[in-house]
DNA sequence: CTGAAAGCGCTTACAG
DNA sequence: CTGAAAGCGCTTACAG
């Protein structure tokens, strides 16, 4: 096999430029279709390829989106990058991901390499740490769109993806209200992320709304991070006022501390209530089921690829500035049971 | 800002040859330091970016590695995925990542997508469907590496990474004999992939090697699909002689299986054990947490990606048609107690 | 309906 | 140590 078939080589077979090979290749109106089929079938039959560096660099365009996301191995990112996979692939866009680990050095190293590979857009959810945005100056000061989904920053002409943070957080902790919790823990991820700030200030809103005071041991800023535990469990063993309800910012944290509880013979939800948030798989395996906030990533995925590749296509519906708000959904399981 | 600056916007405001500027980015040695000094200045300055068509196309190669699973939204798969990322990203090159959802049509168009793309190799987890393998060909006989990991495919002069699924499927079953099953049933996935023909044939072995009879009925060939849990369920119910044990070809299913037969008023592991697969974190969740066998995902990705970087340096480590063998490892944990 | 030619932005063998 | 020039493989405005 010729390792390598160029449109020359077509074009000298059949005895006719390499611009009508071209044009013939794209469909291109203005040739017949006897052309057509001849080069076509030529092509075919030579296991022809387009070379997409010379196509892409005389047409300054890639049909490739780049993202960047946390961790590529956590269920719900796994689940936005099926969606815009799926989106994507179903316009013939490729896509370049990468993962930040949500260090803001990487994330920073990660957007140069994305520029630099063409990327027609950029699709990002913002790592932990980052704390300075220029980097994305790139991207719109060359007018590349950028898109931010769940973890978002609020810049000029970019969309944002994300469901109600602060009304989810509100649900959670209304619903625990409403099953008697009096003392209610709130276990965020980190306020540089606005999602997590967010389910806190709805957290803070139901425990207003329904005139429960609040102290600042209720609230405990962590990482996340599960294996981490201890602190958390330290944290509620040495609370002043028994804590009988936690609202934990997502199901993995929110799973761990359950199974921590139960080795310490407290039984949910008869001496505490948990609710987590994200409605991963794990929140059905778990004894009890654990009720939680269903986020909806893989919908997420398909409208930020859709929304972004419409935006590339120049339709219309989607407007500079834009922001997406997906729909959450209380789900009620064992673990807050009265 | 300038939307493009190129080698020759630098060129003419230095006053050198493009050629000098091309050099001076590329560290050459036979540029002088002062040289190189004030080009690099003047290229941040300007945010100077590369055009990595034009480089790729005049290199014919793109630092790109294409890798095509099954499902991204997979436990299994995102972790490998991020170990693929880590080794990749850590050696400058890019990943472009597409599922094929497990259907024949759509990995032949993500290979075709990705050969379009000019990746300098394809890495591959086959999907459930595939039968025929002559898409793989174009790679072949491009002399463009290919790698299968997982659920692998014997191609000459291809590399496969995966565990040894046999002895895998042994460790399992024997475990459920030393813990006295007399009559155990194995959940297999589909027989197309040989991962999971391998641990089935692992699992007979065992029966014979411990003098156990086998009849058809303890093999269930499935697609390991949760929602069709039924159709299992019905199976162990009808079965003539009472199962006491169960091998499931992955966790996602085992506990799904554990759940179902827990609302039958089964008690695990009293009247069924069961030992799942891959040691995904539900895993430790369920109740009775679930014995399984270890199958190291991210060290997988690690090595799938190094060892295919290490073959397009042209380092001596990885041979032509070499197979790569992990270690798995029995976890045994309460669902299979005596 | 088709061809000749320029150009996308790089890299590098060759020459000095 | 540096420059001039060719070429990677496409696409398309222009001309006919």
């Amino acid at each position: 096999m010729s390792q390598k078939v160029t449109i020359y080589d077509l074009a000298k077979q059949l005895k006719v430029s390499p611009g009508t090979v071209s044009r013939s290749l794209n469909d291109h109106a203005s040739i017949s279709k006897k052309t057509k089929d001849k080069v076509l079938a030529l092509a075919n039959e030579m296991g022809y390829r387009t070379n997409k560096f010379a196509a892409n660099l005389r047409n300054q365009k890639s049909n490739t989106l780049g993202v960047i996301v946390p961790k590529l191995n956590s269920y719900f990112m796994s689940t936005v990058l099926a969606g815009i996979e799926s989106a994507a692939s179903s316009e013939g866009y490729n896509l370049i991901i990468s993962q930040s680990l949500e260090s803001e050095a990487k994330e920073i190293s990660n957007t140069k390499a994305l520029l630099d590979s063409g990327v027609d857009a950029l699709l990002v959810s913002l790592a932990y740490e980052t704390t300075n945005y220029d980097h994305f100056n790139m991207f719109t000061n060359r007018k590349i769109p950028l898109l931010f989904f769940d973890r978002v920053l609020d810049l000029n002409n970019c969309t944002t993806i994300l469901i109600n943070n602060e009304a989810a957080g509100f649900d959670a902790t209304e619903h625990l209200i409403k099953q008697d919790c009096k003392n209610i823990l709130h276990i965020s991820g980190s306020f540089t992320r606005t999602v997590y700030r967010d389910r806190y200030l709805g957290f803070k809103k139901a425990l207003e709304k329904y005139n429960l005071p609040f102290s600042q041991e209720q609230l405990l800023e962590t990482d996340l991070d599960p294996t981490k535990i201890e602190d958390v469990i330290q944290h509620i063993l040495k609370s002043p006022n028994k804590i009988d309800g936690i609202f934990v910012a997502n199901d993995t944290m929110a799973v761990k501390c359950v199974k921590e509880l139960q080795k310490l013979n407290y039984k949910i939800p008869e001496d505490i209530k948990v609710i987590g948030f994200n409605n991963n798989p794990i929140s059905e395996i778990i004894n009890p089921s654990l009720s939680t906030i269903n986020y909806p990533g893989y919908e997420m995925g398909i409208l930020a690829g859709q929304s972004i590749i419409n935006h590339l296509n120049g339709n219309i519906n989607l407007q500079s500035a834009n922001s997406i708000i997906l729909k959450h959904k209380l789900i009620i399981r064992e673990s807050t049971l009265k």
